[in-house]
DNA sequence: TTATTTTAATTGATATATCAACTATATTTA
DNA sequence: TAAATATAGTTGATATATCAATTAAAATAA
């Protein structure tokens, strides 16, 4: 019965390390849009770079389901973030499109973002930041 | 206009390892216990290791925030794994407490997580391992 | 000792996560 | 082409996440 505590392995920094920067950045947010989430807002820069992403394309990103990603899409559609439509070419699929609002959002958004992930690696040089994605990368593999 | 895609930052990669390796946990716990999720594994641990944690000390440990612990702690009541009592020197503190069959549980899932974790770390050195932790920690202090 | 403030936990509301079942359309196969 | 299969998305049920408000007890200050 010598199982060490979840604290003192490193898969827990992984998850400290993640859920610290949510926080941090959400905190961030908020304070130029109150009521835009983490995942939405990426999921605003998704759309952004990549206009014709289907719900799927989107949730394997986000690493999310269907399901959350109709429901946050709803509620985006709600908030007039976004439009939805049915695809031309392929009726299951539905078309996503920023709306002007969201476009104005993104725009206030990115300085913060940008800034949030500068803060985050603060202190950590190129380098380092190579060694952390390639060792992320053999853990992610290993969990295949 | 030119913030990365998520999916190109280290942050990224972050949120997949540790997305990845709860999906491999998971899916390795349901094999031997078919319905216990990571985190009330995670907490039976702890309990094990800790008997006299609070509710609130088990949400910092494992990031969640009270009213999750709450309900988890129902959840975990309701299915046996625990039972619940007023503490005797503090009275708005619940004592928790393994039941019979949270500490069977518990030796089954043992050799399970051992090796979840080794295997998410297989080719990693320790020299790796250790450095990845700092690393890791670098980025908590920062999103402080 | 009474009043004030903290602390520990619960509850309600809403959003998201997860799994299963389902609908509608597209694609493949026989 | 008709039948079978695959794909894209939705819906329902239940659990968890998050925030705010609340309760009860304990600790501190007046």
């Amino acid at each position: 019965m010598n199982l060490k505590a979840p604290t003192d392995i490193v898969i827990y920094a992984i998850e400290k390390a993640i859920k610290s920067y949510r926080k941090f950045a959400q905190k961030n947010i908020r304070k130029v849009e109150g009521n835009i989430t983490v995942d939405q807002a990426l999921l605003l820069i998704l759309l952004k770079n990549s206009p014709e992403l289907s719900q799927g394309e989107i949730a394997k990103i986000l690493f999310k389901d269907y399901a959350s990603i109709t429901r946050m899409i709803e509620l985006m559609v709600k908030k007039k973030y976004l439009t939805r439509n049915e695809s031309q070419e392929d009726r299951r699929r539905k078309q996503l499109i920023l709306s002007n609002a969201g476009e104005e959002t993104l725009k206030k958004l990115f300085p913060i973002i940008e800034s949030n992930r500068n803060q985050a690696l603060r202190g950590l040089s190129t380098l380092e930041i190579a060694q952390l994605d390639a060792l992320l990368k053999k853990i992610i593999n290993n969990c295949k």
